[in-house]
RNA sequence: CGGAGCGUAGCGCAGUCCGGUUAGCGCGCAUGGUUCGGGACCAUGAGGCCGGAGGUUCAAAUCCUCUCGCUCCGACCA
């Protein structure tokens, strides 16, 4: 790809709706494009962003032994009416309807759906455990949407919704499904997040945990022992940590409340080492029971001719809101600096002085030899100052830049250098013969994907 | 849903209190020229129904009424 062709102006001045860092960046970097509140389009690097991480997702999943499918966006009400919650949730389901005068629904989660779907298709105890997954939008009618991607009503989600025969069964696979998240943060960037204990809400069931980005810019607030490994989120937390006398009642600020509970003990070791944090939750795994198997009648038979209720888990990834998450982790004062796992682009390649005719013919020459090798390369071909060209570069947060100039030509080089600056040489340069420096940046990106790559295939 | 603020060019803003030629500035964009390793400079130019509707007035970006939208704090939230 090269620039001079890519959609998304980059600029220099943040934005006056932008409050935090990655959406910020996300706006100033041609990423994203607010249609209304809590509404957005991506340009060609989010959305790339938004692939890769999908990739990672789907791998993961599909190691787990997951079937991926796919569920409707919108719905007929008469679904929803089947498990009750057309009733018992809020207006954050967004009703409206169709032609006919039908009630219909947008999904903002598909327990349901997936119910409708599985429910005539596993008769026998013999078709389970099994696991279906989707990579879909989802649309719930925010009070008050903010932050860029991080709280928005229209958003990418992966959902994934297992059934089994037996509780032992789901909790084995809710801990297969727990270790396979740990690699899907880890590989998309966020080795740091963590599981902290929830709430299950709207959802029903009872053990219930979510993944955290420990972030001051996160809307959850998370209590965390110094000592031993408790972490609950504090809607969870309050039943059980005990709050040292004159706290305010739950009733009052979340924040105060948090903030009194710092320095209590912890229900898990007993040691006064509570503290309390914000987090972005990038992610969930519930055990959800019978409550969908049994309102929507799906039962299959077991092994003494009876029948019986799936149990059932589900767990979802908001796919938006960990590429924000990423951003809000691991970015500069000049842009995002994005893994190699997600980039949008492996290695962005710039050319000083283009108009220079050594410079456009090594360029180019290179910009060739990389597509050839199947690098995922962004190249800066036009005619701008070299401030514009790294600032633009910045922004883009390719791991890995490449550098032709005058200067390099005359001495038969290329700079090397990566986002993070850990890593600035030359690369020898010979027009005749380019497989050289070819083969030299494809070991960096395979250096820089190491952390990422699958532990085990399928 | 409570509270606060804001809608003027793609972006950031001034002008609104106190109505009065042709609505400004910076960035960006276009053309030409000079530059060239961290958002260069000069010249020229394009781009606005001042969110929308109604009203007051000789005259409205500016005053009044209604309306739509956006942002922030809170409530809410898998």
């Amino acid at each position: 790809m090269k620039i001079s062709q890519l959609l998304g102006l980059r600029f220099k001045e943040t934005p006056a709706d932008c409050q935090i860092t990655s959406h910020a960046l996300m706006v100033r970097g041609g990423y994203i494009k607010n249609v209304g509140s809590g509404i957005i389009s991506l340009y060609a690097p989010a959305k790339r962003i938004m692939q890769k991480i999908e990739a990672i997702i789907r791998d993961e999943m599909n190691r787990i032994g997951g079937q991926e499918v796919m569920l409707p966006v919108v719905m007929p009400a008469a679904l929803w009416k089947e498990s009750g919650r057309f009733d018992s949730v809020g207006s954050e389901l967004l009703r409206f309807k169709d032609r006919g005068g039908n009630d219909m629904v947008l999904g903002m989660t598909h327990e349901e759906a997936v119910v409708h779907l599985v429910r005539g298709a596993a008769p026998s105890y013999s078709h389970y455990p099994f696991m279906v997954y989707q990579i879909q939008t989802k649309f719930r009618d925010e009070p008050r949407a903010r932050a860029g991607l991080i709280r928005v009503r229209e958003f990418t989600m992966k959902d994934a919704y297992s059934f089994h025969t037996s509780q032992e069964d789901l909790e084995e696979y809710y801990e297969e499904c727990h270790k396979a998240y740990e690699r899907i943060f880890a590989r998309a960037g966020l080795p740091e997040a963590v599981s902290v204990k929830s709430d299950s809400g709207m959802m029903g069931g009872k053990v219930a945990h979510e993944f955290m980005l420990l972030n001051d810019v996160g809307e959850d607030t998370i209590i965390i022992c110094a000592s031993c490994d408790f972490r609950s989120n504090m809607e969870a937390a309050e039943n059980i940590v005990e709050k040292p006398a004159g706290s305010p009642d739950e009733a009052s600020d979340r924040h105060a409340v948090a903030k009194a509970l710092e320095g209590a003990a912890c229900p898990a070791c007993g040691k006064k080492a509570i503290t309390a944090k914000n987090g972005i939750e990038i992610g969930n795994i519930f055990q959800l029971g019978t409550k969908y198997s049994e309102a929507m009648g799906m039962q299959y038979t077991d092994k003494d001719d009876n029948l019986q209720y799936p149990i059932m888990g589900c767990y979802g990834i908001g796919v938006g809101r960990l590429a924000a998450s990423v951003c809000e982790a691991r970015h500069d004062k000049f842009g995002p600096i994005w893994p190699m796992s997600i980039a949008p682009w492996q290695v962005h390649l710039c050319a000083l002085m283009s108009d220079t005719p050594e410079v456009s013919e090594a360029a180019a020459k290179i910009y060739g030899g990389l597509l050839k090798a199947g690098v995922e390369v962004i190249f800066d071909d036009r005619a701008v100052s070299a401030g514009v060209m790294f600032s633009d570069a910045d922004l883009l947060g390719c791991p890995l830049r490449l550098i032709v100039s005058p200067k390099t030509c005359q001495r038969n080089a290329v700079e090397f250098v990566s986002r993070d600056k850990t890593l600035k040489i030359d690369l020898p340069l010979d027009l005749g013969n380019i497989d050289g420096l070819i083969s030299a940046v494809n070991q960096q990106i395979v250096k820089q994907m190491e952390f990422s790559l699958p532990v085990l295939r399928l």
